[in-house]
Formats: structure tokens, C-alpha cells, sequence
DNA sequence: GTCTATATTGCGATAGAC
DNA sequence: GTCTATCGCAATATAGAC
């Protein structure tokens, strides 16, 4: 069995695309700069894509199924945890995701307005979703009495706007690191719910072990 | 004295411009859009405009510099306040700004990459001045004991998504009012400060009076 | 001020040789 | 698969008549 080296040309297409699309948005983004990233000339592109339409679909495409496939899974395993054990699950999972996925994410929250309408009624789709998602953790822990919910959709949007706004300028080795900002950003979601912080609080299972 | 009834061309070129790129990006808004939503043709744009680059620069110009002059004319009108009135005066000026002007506030977070350098500079300068001064509010409500910072910028970053986000979804006529929105929000900006609710805390101003 | 042309540029995409 | 050359088009911007 022999080891891949060599790397796949689509998939670096792909790589420096995203960032570009991240640094100069998508339409301001050429083909030719493009094609210059992934080292070709751009005629030799389209054995890779289909468009350039294609190639911002194909990048946005997966991000909001990982997203909801990430997140969903930390809760799955945060099972036997009370409702706001689940949503801090999901709350840290979330972060973590736009982090270390940030110009990915940045690009499916910045760059809807340049997909075709049917394209972009499946991303819409799939973000309310995951939005319905986050708000029913929300609501069950207002309903255990764990949380003080002013509004469960205001309290997602809120969770979005923050995870959106960390996408834009979160880089590895800055000021704070990958974990900080996930502890600093996970506590700021539960106080806006008035729930104990996350440092100071403990989960169920903790409670039940002791 | 007439009154001038007649719509000012150029600042009918401006509305419309910000509409359009608002809904379709500067990028892929055409001038021969931009015309027709001014009742002209493409040609005749240009005896009131540089360049487009221009007419993004002027709608994206004055947008600051009006969001620091309210915001800063609000905390200079809660004078006499504790440290929380000043934080709090400044964060429901900050969100009613986003809403009332919320095209053109998103815009002019939106588009910061499609400016020229030296135009860009200019703005990101302006936006680090006034994420400052709303910092030293946060800072000094620390100090005084009436706010739990977690850290001063984060919480900053924090108010800044939240009103731009509200900037991309709200519209006259939704869900909430206006001012249900700032309430709302402001309530979860001093809960992410371990401050009392908004609605249950009482000014200085008041406290004074009673 | 308005308009109809048009100059110029650069885009996405394709053709065809290698 | 790679490349060079080019097509067809639409963009910003300009010229010049009214």
C-alpha cells in the first residue's frame, strides 16, 4: 500500500480558492488568481471544475452538513447530561467548528448572496435547520428551569452572530488560543441565559459520580 | 423661501446604490442597475458620481463617524450616571444606530475589502477608535465593581456581532419593534457582564431622585 | 442636466495543439 | 493532464449630440 504524497489538484483548487474568495470576496476573485494559486494557468481549471459557480458551491456545499453533523454529534455525546449539559456541548462544539474552520464558514455566511437562487435555498434550508436545532436545547433548558430564556430564536441568532463574528478574524497564535476563545465564548452564551458560568458550574454526570 | 420638494438626484443615486448593494454585493451590482434604479441611464450617472469606488466610499464614508457622534452624544446625555447608565445609555444607542441605518451599517461591514487600501485604512482606523471608546466603558464599569469582565475587547466583539448581525435581518414590520430589539439586546449584553437586567436595574439618575 | 453611441478592459469559458 | 490563443460578452467609463 503505497502512501499519497502528492497532492490532489482538485482539492488544492479548492484550498485556494477558499482563500482567496475569504480575502477578496468571491465576485472580486478571478479565475486567472485562482488558477495561479493552485499553480496552472486557467484553461487547465476546468479539468478540475465545472464553473466558477460550481467551484463556490462545492465549497460552501459541505460546510453547514459538517457543521450540523459536528455539533449534533457532541451532543449525542454529552447523552445523560442535563439540558444544559447538552447545550454547552453544542455551544463549545459550535465555536470550535467557525474557529477552526473560519474562512470556510466565513465564506457560507458572506458569500450566499453570490449563489444561484436554488443553491441558495438549499443553504438557507440547511442553516435554518441547524438554527431549529440550537433553539430546542435552548428552549428544554428553559423549560427544566436551568435557563432564563428572554427569546429562544434572539439566543440562537445571538449564538450565530457571535460564532460569524469569530470566523472573521480568529487566526491561530493570536492573542487567545483555539481553547480560550471557545471557554471565553461558551461562558458569554450561558450568562446571556443567566446559567452559572461554565468553569463554575457542574454538569450532571459530575454530579451523579460524586 | 420654496421648499424643495424635488428629490436631490445624487442622493437618490445613493439610496438606490446602497439598497442594491446591500441585496447583491457591491460586486455584482452594475452602474447600468444603479441608473436604472435612479430613473437614469448608465451615462448620465457619471455627471454625479467619481467612479463606483467613489459612490461606495461616500455611502460607506459618513457611516462611522455618525455611529461614534450617536453613540458618544448618548453617553454624554446620561452624564451623572454610574459607570453601568454610561455602558448602558451607549449600547442601546449602538443597536438602535444598526437597526435604523441597518443597509448601510451592513454594507459598510460588508464591503471593507472591496475599498481601495488607502480608503480601507481610513475606515478600519475609525472602527478601532470606536470599538476603544465602547472598551473603556466596559473597562471602567469593571473597575468600579459593577461589571464582571471577562475580558474588555471580547466583550466589545461581542456587542459589534451582535448589532451586525441584527444589521443583516432586521426590517420594520417583523417579529419586534425597534425598541423591543434594543431591549432585548441590551438585556443580554449586561448579562454577558453579570449586571443586572436592564429592565430591573435602576439608574443612578433615579436612584437619586428617590 | 439628459441621452445614444462607443472605447477599452478584463472576465468566464472554450478550442485545439502537445 | 498541461498549455496558448481566443471567443463572446458585459463591465466601467468616456465622447459628443441635444
Amino acid at each position: 500500500m503505497t502512501v499519497r504524497v502528492e497532492r490532489n489538484t482538485a482539492q488544492a483548487i479548492r484550498e485556494g480558492a477558499a482563500q482567496l474568495f475569504f480575502e477578496r470576496g468571491y465576485d472580486a476573485t478571478t479565475l486567472r488568481q485562482v488558477a495561479s494559486a493552485a499553480g496552472l494557468k486557467v484553461g487547465s481549471l476546468y479539468n478540475h471544475i465545472d464553473s466558477k459557480e460550481h467551484l463556490l458551491l462545492q465549497i460552501m456545499g459541505g460546510i453547514i452538513d459538517d457543521l450540523l453533523e459536528r455539533v449534533g454529534g457532541a451532543v449525542a455525546a454529552a447523552e445523560g447530561g442535563d439540558s444544559v449539559d447538552l447545550l454547552q456541548a453544542a455551544l463549545a462544539e459550535h465555536i470550535t467548528f467557525h474557529a477552526e474552520r473560519a474562512q470556510e464558514t466565513f465564506i457560507g455566511n458572506a458569500e450566499l448572496r453570490s449563489l444561484p437562487q436554488d443553491s441558495r435555498d438549499v443553504v438557507i434550508r440547511k442553516r435554518a435547520d441547524y438554527e431549529l436545532f440550537l433553539e430546542k436545547l435552548v428552549t428544554a433548558a428553559g423549560k427544566d428551569g436551568l435557563a432564563d430564556v428572554i427569546d429562544a430564536k434572539i439566543h440562537v441568532y445571538s449564538f450565530v452572530a457571535q460564532a460569524t463574528h469569530i470566523a472573521g478574524w480568529f487566526k491561530p497564535g493570536g492573542r487567545f488560543t483555539l481553547e480560550e476563545i471557545v471557554r471565553i465564548y461558551t461562558r458569554l452564551a450561558l450568562r446571556e441565559l443567566k446559567v452559572a458560568d461554565a468553569d463554575e458550574r457542574v454538569g450532571k454526570a459530575k454530579r451523579d459520580a460524586a
